[in-house]
DNA sequence: GTTACTGCAAAGTGTTTGCAAATCC
DNA sequence: GGATTTGCAAACACTTTGCAGTAAC
């Protein structure tokens, strides 16, 4: 299944895809794997474009580059896409463990968490509709401990 | 003509909200949320204008009001949408029982699915994190059995 | 009669593509 | 040196908005 490799060898497994491809090591590649590899977030095209711009100025990256690797990435399923809501199409490396979010209703506090049994039983479901299972998003919703006992007035 | 209670009741609440902000009952507006109504479909809003226009050609209907349609019944929480890949966003009647999303990244096939196992597992994790749950949204994602057989390099 | 709604077309978004110059192999 | 990749800008696809006429209340 999915396992958790080190940047290393997701570097020489891009590498590889790229070879086997006739296709060519870029710094801008290089660059873009690597921000997704350091970081926690998801990016969409934008916002990645954004912080390459300003971490690697002397790039001077286009976001096309941006949209096309990514498609490069995907395709290769080294990268995932999922759609939170009206936000748009957000990025991940597909080799980062996945984690889901419960999100307060009263003060917009963020929980990760992570369910061997949710995980468990999706690979089942997706098993009994005749799906090969790439990702997927859970988003519970409620009132943290915080809010429920302060019963303050939130937004 | 056989009665239809369900969907009386899903017009009585959609004249109410309309109603209660001041707003008209159109034609358009009637002709909308019966097509929802009337098909298990998920709709993008440019397939469920192609069906109005088709299905009903004297109102000479606009996408526009499509569109403005459609954001109105989600604002007021009478359908939800999804939203999968470069295919847009997909809309249903909210009305419909709960039920999750397995969503086909080739091909855009939407299974629905419900899983008590599941369910059941969100009211734990909720807990353990100290929150209150009011409710989730969960969406799969994956390679349909058809998609997966055609493997098929193309668009 | 007043107000909101509509279709149309134009304007906004976000994403892709054509091209000449730059970069990689 | 030859091929791919790049940034740029133009093109594209999808969605929203401004407007003047139309329909609902």
């Amino acid at each position: 299944m999915i396992e958790n490799l080190e940047y290393d060898a997701i570097l020489e497994q891009f590498k590889r895809i790229l070879r086997e491809n006739g296709l060519k090591y870029t710094k801008q590649r290089e660059v873009l794997i690597k921000t997704l590899y350091n970081s926690d977030e998801h990016f969409t095209p934008e916002k990645l474009y954004l912080y390459i711009k300003e971490q690697y100025p002397e790039l001077n990256v286009g976001i096309a580059t941006v949209y096309r690797t990514l498609n490069l990435l995907e395709e290769s399923e080294m990268v995932t896409s999922i759609s939170f809501g009206t936000q748009g199409k957000k990025f991940e490396l597909a080799t980062k463990p996945h984690h889901d979010h419960m999100i307060c209703k009263k003060c917009g506090l963020i929980v990760e968490f992570e369910d061997q049994i949710v995980e468990k039983r999706q690979l089942g479901i997706a098993k009994e509709h005749g799906f090969k299972l790439t990702g997927h998003m859970m988003q519970l919703y409620g009132i943290c401990e915080s809010c429920s006992k302060n019963n303050i007035k939130g937004r």
